[in-house]
DNA sequence: TCTGACACGTTACGGATTTCACAATGCCCG
DNA sequence: CGGGCATTGTGAAATCCGTAACGTGTCAGA
């Protein structure tokens, strides 16, 4: 009976991972909902509500168990194992993305790298070596990889996008300023500093008409 | 009679500006609710229904002039101004950002950034020159500025955070692996790819026990 | 000029999400 | 070892959001 969770709720899961997390090193061993939500700005109700979606993990009177809710959290999200990821398009970004150091520690192993400059093929990139994109193709039928991530200019985003579909990868991390189309069975996250700042801008437009 | 607009409606806004803008480059002066939809995977409806909380910009029969509709989202989302964006912390991400071409063309000048490691101090990045972030809260006194982008590690964020909003800043964009907690009427947006591929693979952990 | 088809703006509905509120329950302390 | 306090899990209520459907204005073509 594995209702169908809300995506909002999954994608909440990983800030409570997150805080658990820190938590854990702080030393502490127990933790409420209302602890918790005060750390995340969110309420304690909703807390509750999100974990009550796949069990029971509290104790009345005391809150949760830090480190137990943390591995119930990581194993719901699959997080208690390795993930395969590759970078396509190694310009100034995909280069930052591929040499940042906060992926491997919480599992996700950057696998390959490519680009579609001849000039940038061979180069070294964090652990991995610059390969060309013309090859991108073969080497998702030759290794499995769980995530791609497309840090290409815009007129390319939707042809990389197909082609790791088809390369069967299933999972996508998007900071193309564009919106690809993915089958439905494909996840994808987008992220866009610039359409970020854009939708911030709306509320800082005006100092508040009225109102306190 | 500013209706309270939904924070959701405001989210979609610019990527509804965004394909106006690649549409005007294609040429196009018009375009349908429906056609817009089909490029943004979005269903007609919403789009019809989100405008419609700020006017009537379209005409029956037709569609939307898609420069004039251009012009009023911009207007709306203010983009019709230039805003002046802080960086606070420099390191390879951060350095990205500042560097980043993306953001001068949609009016986010960036017009100072900020470091507390001295060896950084002093050196070029863009157009501007890295700053000692011991110099930040002055600097906010003396100069305006509209956004703060925090690009510090974790156990910095809050308090960078804290002295950007004490100068004045309303709008945040935060890429440390934290919530920073702040006052109600500071909008703050979080750009954690680690936290992105955390929630997907939730959904790429089974390979779907049932259903198609 | 008239007709038809198109596509907007809007309202009403239903579904999804959040909040509320409380009974149930485990723990601590005397 | 029992009473009381704290905090969970959870249905029910409230709110928020998205979709469908339809009335209406607009344009094109004959």
């Amino acid at each position: 009976m594995t209702l169908e969770i809300p995506e909002v709720v999954v994608n909440r899961l990983p800030t409570y991972a997150r805080a658990l997390a820190e938590l854990a090193d702080d030393g502490e061993s127990v933790v409420s909902s209302q602890a918790l939500g005060e750390r995340l700005d969110v309420t304690p109700a909703q807390i509750r509500k999100d974990l009550s979606y796949f069990g029971r993990f509290g104790k009345q009177g005391r809150g949760y168990n830090v480190h137990s809710l943390l591995s119930k959290l990581q194993e719901i999200l699959g997080l208690d194992r390795q993930w395969r990821v590759c970078v396509v398009g190694i310009g100034r970004l995909g280069q930052a993305i591929a040499e940042y150091g906060g992926f491997e520690p919480q599992g996700f192993q950057i696998v390959a790298a490519f680009d579609s400059d001849p000039g940038k093929v061979g180069s070294k990139l964090g652990k991995t070596t610059v390969t060309h994109s013309d090859d991108l193709d073969a080497f998702l039928r030759q290794n499995h990889v769980d995530i791609g991530v497309v840090a290409v200019p815009a007129h390319a985003a939707q042809s990389v996008t197909d082609r790791l579909v088809n390369g069967g990868i299933r999972a996508i991390l998007n900071y193309a300023p564009m919106t690809p189309h993915v089958p439905k069975d494909v996840t994808i996250r987008h992220i866009d500093p610039v359409l970020a700042m854009q939708s911030m801008t709306f509320y800082i437009k005006k100092p508040e008409p009225s109102g306190k």
